[in-house]
DNA sequence: GTTAACCGACCGACCGTCGGTCGGTGAGTA
DNA sequence: TACTCACCGACCGACGGTCGGTCGGTTAAC
């Protein structure tokens, strides 16, 4: 039998977490058993769910922290950026492309029956980065060099359009399919917010 | 034993998509099990089987068949349509609307669970209907009402946008989000079309 | 006789449960 | 201060039950 070994319950739950991540990250949610986790951290299948009454909840909580982590640095970020609104908004648009370089969680979300996963995580992201897009479109609006209506459902639809139509995963686009379109996304996102031609190239150019 | 009865397979394998759509309709596809099937159909495990490798896969048909009779009517009706690229938007519009109250597949599909397939099922419509849109599209840019660079690409990103946004179900929204984005998709779609100012009210004057 | 549609007993991977165990903590006592 | 003892809840792990999927065999059809 294996000994005992007591924690802050504060600590066991994010150990166990961050042992979720790791193992939901490498090898999918589906292809993770509770075991694979139990066995990871050496502790009895009752423990994991002690503290989380399902797989599935358990993998909410992961979401969370994910998402949490990512939207912390990018709103530190936002907090210490100086320059023009088109300025700010590369800069953002780059972290945002990092942190989703680093989760590799996206990647391997992309196992058939994780849609679902994969969706509610992306749609979480995009709530939580929605508002501070849209600061940075009301500082350009001042500038003058956007204009738009509603800030904040904008940054929430182009958001969504441009995650969607780029993702692979949710639907099985063609190569060609997600070509054609990132070619076409800076003159539809210049569109939307009324900003001169050209100002959104560095969206493919950064690839 | 059961009395053996061979069928036309053709048949056959529409009858296991139909009877797959309704339970998946009902109880959602996760709640749904093979054996709920077969018994809806008084046929043998290894009969499904035989026409699907997976659980799986049988929802992919499930999804193809929905999204197909939706199409279908739809390119009809663009095909027999005449007027204005503006006054036939709106009545693709309708159209669209009234297929998506028909099945109730959608509504049913707001189970916890269930997100994952009414994702793809979203999806795998507006990738469908996208190209009759970009017609429409086409055609206003001629009429010189719209003014837009790339009309597939267009029409993905607004349907996409305009479901997700709208969609209760794959994400939780709250009441007023729902609302306040409801009245600010008209202008967006506008921005993004270069449309007149206030043209596509119909979008929140059918509701 | 050959094909393939069809059957259903069987398998085994996993999730989740539950009765029970043991470490920590703090109030009571001396 | 030192000791103890009752209690809480963190922790354990064997086991139950569900379900997706398999496979050898059977039967209708041509």
């Amino acid at each position: 039998m294996m000994t005992r070994i007591v924690k802050d319950p504060i600590e066991r739950r994010q150990e166990i977490v961050e042992a979720a991540r790791d193992l939901f990250d490498r090898q999918g949610y589906r292809n993770t058993t509770i075991a694979d986790v139990m066995d990871h951290l050496g502790i009895a299948k009752g423990t994991i769910y002690h503290y989380f009454k399902s797989k599935e909840e358990l993998l909410e909580a992961v979401i969370e922290m994910t998402v949490d982590e990512s939207i912390e640095q990018m709103r530190r970020l936002v907090d210490e950026m100086e320059g023009s609104a088109l300025e700010k908004f590369r800069r953002l648009v780059e972290a945002g492309r990092m942190a989703d370089e680093h989760d590799d969680i996206l990647d391997h979300l992309h196992q058939p029956g994780n849609v679902g996963m994969h969706t509610q995580l992306l749609m979480a992201v995009i709530a939580k980065q929605a508002p501070l897009y849209a600061e940075l479109i009301r500082q350009g609006c001042e500038e003058g060099v956007f204009q738009v209506e509603h800030p904040l459902e904008t940054a929430e639809f182009v958001l969504i359009g441009v995650q969607f139509l780029t993702d692979m995963g949710i639907y099985p686009w063609a190569e060609e399919d997600l070509m054609r379109r990132a070619m076409a996304i800076p003159a539809m996102v210049e569109a939307q917010l009324n900003a001169p031609a050209g100002s959104f190239n560095f969206l493919i150019e950064q690839l």
